[in-house]
DNA sequence: GAAAATATGGCCTTTACATCA
DNA sequence: CTTGATGTAAAGGCCATATTT
């Protein structure tokens, strides 16, 4: 996904959510396309055409269906939108057409503008594009699907490099505590040269860190210390694991 | 005013079809 | 011509919210 996709995507959804919230459905409802209306796969579309000759199929298809779309009740809309209105005369599902590169170059554009639709944008968009309202959902909500598995795919990308860098540096500290261990098995010669030091460092049993627990911690500090983690007022180094 | 019923729209998952290599 | 992969239109179900009763 590209950036602005993103940055329209997160103004679009806040303005879906504002229209969401002011708009009356009741009042400005888009007209459902009728069951019986649906024109046949052979009016509405060719399936093996070129996209011109589809287009006259479709848009007479569409043009009919809207001329003729001119009487419904409302709580036939959700059951329009359930049932689909794709069938046919025969009660055959419709078969899928494939919208344009003019209907899909118009339909990105609107969705640069806004993610969602109100009633009234959609049935503009339908008649603008002779499609019916419903199509035009459908294909805002895949149009959102999509759009937000692109930005799941960027996410995850981003997460699988922190996994990685997070690994490396998790070998690269448990290198550091190898060598530091080793170093203690030395602690004969490696003594004599700092003698107070050494005497206070140790490995924390919980989770192997070299820590300083020498009383004087804040003075006597080894300076390989200051790699470990802060233990603040613990006295033993796995009280604070 | 509270609660139930209903309407509506969005998201998710799945299916089916179109297209292409 | 067939086949598998991929993209996407569409269906169906569920949920949240708003509105109506």
């Amino acid at each position: 996904m590209e950036f602005d996709d993103i940055c329209n995507t997160a103004l679009g959804l806040s303005l879906g959510c504002l229209v969401k919230k002011k708009l009356n459905p009741k009042h400005d409802h888009f007209l459902p396309s009728l069951l019986s209306l649906a024109p046949s796969d052979d009016t509405y579309q060719s399936a093996t055409k070129t996209d011109a000759d589809a287009d006259v199929h479709r848009q007479q298809g569409a043009s009919s269906l809207s001329a003729a779309a001119s009487s419904f009740s409302n709580s036939s809309v959700k059951k329009e939108r359930d049932l689909g209105s794709d069938e046919d005369e025969d009660g055959c599902p419709r078969k899928k057409l494939r919208l344009t590169k003019e209907q899909s170059f118009i339909l990105e554009d609107k969705f640069k503008e806004h993610t969602t639709l109100n009633p009234k944008q959609k049935q503009a968009l339908a008649e603008q594009l002779n499609l019916r309202p419903r199509q035009v959902e459908v294909w805002f909500q895949n149009r959102r699907a999509r759009t937000k598995l692109k930005q799941t795919e960027v996410d995850c990308e981003l997460l699988k490099k922190c996994y990685e860098a997070l690994t490396e540096e998790n070998k690269r500290l448990q290198k550091e505590v190898q060598e530091f261990k080793s170093l203690k098995l030395t602690a004969p010669y490696y003594m004599q040269l700092l003698p107070a030091a050494t005497a206070t460092l140790t490995v924390c049993p919980c989770c192997e860190r070299v820590v300083n627990v020498s009383e004087n911690t804040s003075t006597g500090a080894f300076a390989l210390e200051q790699k470990s983690h802060f233990f603040g007022p613990f006295t033993h180094p796995s009280a604070a694991c």
